[in-house]
DNA sequence: CTTGAAAAAGCGTTAGC
DNA sequence: GCTAACGCTTTTTCAAG
């Protein structure tokens, strides 16, 4: 299900979906890549079934939205069971994203997002019960994702 | 352009958008929401326009996609640069996120993926000509974005 | 916010290169 | 594996209530 190399054609669809992966339809991404439309729609399906597109997610504000308080917890967890213990965090109301660390120790990112305080502690409370020792913690003043990406037609190398 | 509170229509575009940003069109939400399509496509308009929907992207498996090494950085920057200098460490190629944390010290962290341990040497360069103060770095297993969210029609005291 | 129509664009399947 | 053309479906747009 892996492959060796994205070759240009996925590396611009790639390209033309991080910028926006809604309103992007097959046609335009192929205006922009220099192929036809199916092309994109199998090499998207492609992708898909490979896992290297696992999805696609809004990307909200979640300041704006109502939820002003954006927090990071840092706990560590066997580390034979990140994975699992990563899944059960996301399974937490109010837990957005769970990243798992090459470490030890401190291995298990956790964060969330909430109105008011209680419900901040209302999170670690929960993360503590399934077994993440919260070494640390941090609030998130703003977050932002690359509007571009590395999968324009440059090398790694290169700029 | 802010809003006291978003209402069950919003929460509900929001959720299935989260579920699959590309592949829900105005017309599917619709269906799961309740209301009719110009209803949606007006509510996103709006949800963009006040910028609680800021885009959307894919979910690419970096490792699968070439990208082996996926690494963390936290430095510290001037409390009053962090967004200029987040700003600058987003133009930097391999860089994928930047976070602004709420702190006077290791207040941004910069995640960035390469191919090779080289890329991430360049990467780290990069960082501290302009102007950050690598303090931490480690290594990402896995990442993992909340497949579901926190837009359900239930209260975030619930469940 | 909804309805209802016309117009447009998308999609999937073919066949052919 | 890519392209092009077909017909079909869906979506969007724009009116009006």
């Amino acid at each position: 299900m892996t492959r060796s190399e994205l070759d240009d054609v996925d590396r611009g669809i790639l390209h033309v979906l991080q910028e926006d992966a809604r309103n992007n339809s097959a046609g335009n991404i192929a205006d922009e890549v220099g192929v036809a439309a199916n092309t994109v729609r199998n090499r998207i399906e492609r992708l898909e079934d490979e896992g290297i597109l696992r999805g696609y997610h809004p990307d909200i504000d979640y300041e704006k939205a109502g939820f002003q308080l954006h927090v990071n917890f840092v706990s560590t967890v066997p580390a034979s069971d990140t994975a699992e213990m990563a899944e059960k965090a996301l399974d937490i109301h109010g837990v957005i994203r769970v990243v798992q660390r090459l470490s030890g120790h401190r291995n298990l990112a956790i964060e969330a997002v909430g109105k008011e305080r209680d419900d901040i502690a209302t999170i670690a409370s929960r993360l503590e019960e399934i077994g993440c020792n919260i070494e640390d913690e941090w609030f998130i003043k703003e977050e932002q994702m690359h509007p571009f990406n590395h999968f324009g037609f440059t090398e790694m190398t290169e700029s």
